[in-house]
DNA sequence: TAAATAGGATGAAACGTTTAATCATTGATC
DNA sequence: GATCAATGATTAAACGTTTCATCCTATTTA
């Protein structure tokens, strides 16, 4: 069953190749009467033109690339923030008639396919500073947002973050005002993670702002999952009883890190405030609920595809890059510092 | 700043294009000299073939397709179960340089992309036995692998599930062997979709199997979702205390029906047993942690991709339908019926 | 010495589109 | 009646590969 091609179409509807193509497309000039016929004879056959063909002659693919990182087994993160974003994405590009591609991205061969498949753009997650990528994107020379990513020498990239710094600096403001000083975090490698470096400083600009000073050893650096935020419990633990927050610069480490929590026998909030940060679905359903900083994933996919979008008909932005807010969700893992008659655990 | 093109590189080396070509791929015959000096050509200035003309010549395009099902505003539904999915199936694909579009399926425009883009396979997900989008798909001679469907006249469909009706099985004799006698179930649309029906068969043989008859007025019909769970709370607090456990068809479903049967003051296990479906990441770290059924959607991606593979390669598998198996996952939301002393609720 | 063979490289067609240039027909204008 | 313009449709080149058939040159074989 051979594919059938514009040139079938042709001869069936008794016109030459490139009328069924002025009618397809809208452009020359056609008249009424053979427009139908053609698109009789298309329909009939349900023909449907060749985007290889196509694209080979227009020199583009109709195709964004979403370049996820991967962890371990080169296989995409394990993290549903991704599909949030992958989401919005899509969304945004169907109505465009593009489509999208996720592909992890791993050391040896990178890139190529970009190149290869010449994608229209690329939407990079969680670069950081120094990687290696970088330099490779900007020699591909094609559009590029970059998302969620903190970059040395990038002024006149495009980059599409969070108020990472704004969030790290609320949520340590609240678990302030409700009157704890010694509050732990926990946190991905801090030093290579731009994202989590900017939280870390909002953090102690505020503690700054109360007279206080960000002490290293109350960081727990973790994998940033479930199971990370497990079994930092156990350091969270030995931190308590003068340590009585705790700040998880992620909802998924913060969940873990309750269920741990719990399962010592420690009280939230009670005994401790657990405070999060990206507000999952999942955030206001547990139990306690979460509180968290909330940003709007949706709205960050949808930003950078539009961003994109314009980069390919050809109008940079004027800003390079663009900072989404934050906001604080109150829920009821935190809570006002000690119980009056709670002040001394029992040992 | 024009592409560069096997032209080029063939210009740049001295040789023909024919040469370059047979270079990259490891055809025809070439000598050690050439295809050295031709390789230091091409990496010298990156060029990398366009896959648009490679694959408008072979008439592939080493692209899979994810067919996801939309839900509101024709957006990619809501659950992490795509993006593990995703996961596993990006891998497997990028080993052997595929790769991966996903997209969602409207009614208006479902599949000419498929088409259009000459897919050299797809994943279709969750469609249900009637649905349109089936006879399309068939026209398409495409590879297509459906996965999580249900389908009425598909004898000869490679069809990948997981074993639902079992797990509707094991779940309710775990929780038959508790004691439980009246079961409520929580589920989305029981008739259209063949998964919840499936579970539900499993329910009924379960509970026949020890003389009891399945009540129709036990099943709570649903959105799987969160907030679905969440509002089928109120109903499952009604059917207390005679249903002593509730069997959700979803974990994402049960997570929202225990908050909310927490806020109403009904403490699980002990007042009411809770059992989940899916046994997705946050499963065992709620608290309580949810007893589920496991099943394991990196084997079902990695299936369905190999299904395809072989598909592309011209080896159409022998057994058209794989069902896969699923496991009892018990945790702490499921206990024995009554602790002695709460036989009866207060009211 | 002539013919056959093998290794190495090339020319050109084909893949299915788009599009600029061209052609044919008809009706309007001078 | 000749020229022009407008309309409708066609021809052919181009996009960047792959691949089959062909060609050249040196070496081996008869």
């Amino acid at each position: 069953m051979n594919k059938i091609t514009i040139k079938d179409i042709a001869a069936l509807a008794g016109v030459s190749i490139a009328t069924v193509s002025n009618v397809m497309n809208g452009t020359g000039r056609v008249s009424g009467e053979t427009a139908k016929r053609v698109l009789q004879v298309i329909d009939r056959h349900d023909y449907a033109p060749s985007t290889a063909a196509r694209f080979l002659k227009e020199r583009r693919s109709q195709l964004i690339g979403i370049l996820v990182p991967t962890g371990e087994r080169g296989r995409l993160e394990d993290n549903p923030f991704y599909w949030q974003l992958v989401m919005a994405v899509e969304a945004e590009a169907r109505e465009e008639r593009l489509h999208v591609i996720v592909s992890g991205v791993t050391e040896e061969d990178p890139l190529t396919f970009v190149q290869e498949r010449q994608l229209d753009g690329i939407i990079a997650i969680g670069i950081t500073g120094d990687s290696p990528l970088l330099g490779r994107i900007a020699q591909l020379d094609v559009p590029c947002v970059y998302l969620d990513c903190y970059l040395a020498g990038g002024e006149n990239l495009q980059v599409v973050n969070m108020n990472d710094r704004m969030g790290g600096y609320l949520g340590t403001k609240h678990l302030l005002s409700l009157g704890h000083e010694r509050i732990a975090v926990i946190a991905g490698d801090i030093v290579t993670s731009g994202v989590y470096e900017e939280r870390w400083l909002g953090y102690t600009r505020a503690l700054e702002e109360s007279g206080i000073e960000a002490d290293r050893a109350l960081l727990v650096e973790t994998p940033v999952s479930l199971l990370g935020g497990y079994h930092s419990a156990q350091q969270v633990y030995m931190l308590s009883p003068k340590v009585t927050a705790v700040f998880a610069f992620s909802d998924v480490a913060a969940i873990g890190l309750m269920k741990g929590l719990q399962e010592l026998g420690v009280r939230i909030p009670d005994d401790l405030s657990v405070m999060g940060y990206d507000d999952i679905d999942y955030a206001g359903f547990l139990t306690p609920s979460l509180t968290t900083i909330r940003q709007d994933i949706g709205t960050k996919g949808k930003t950078a595809i539009r961003r994109i979008l314009s980069m390919i008909r050809g109008s940079v932005p004027a800003e390079h890059s663009v900072t989404l807010p934050v906001e604080l969700k109150r829920r009821q893992s935190t809570a006002l510092r000690f119980q009056p008659n709670s002040i001394q655990k029992e040992e």
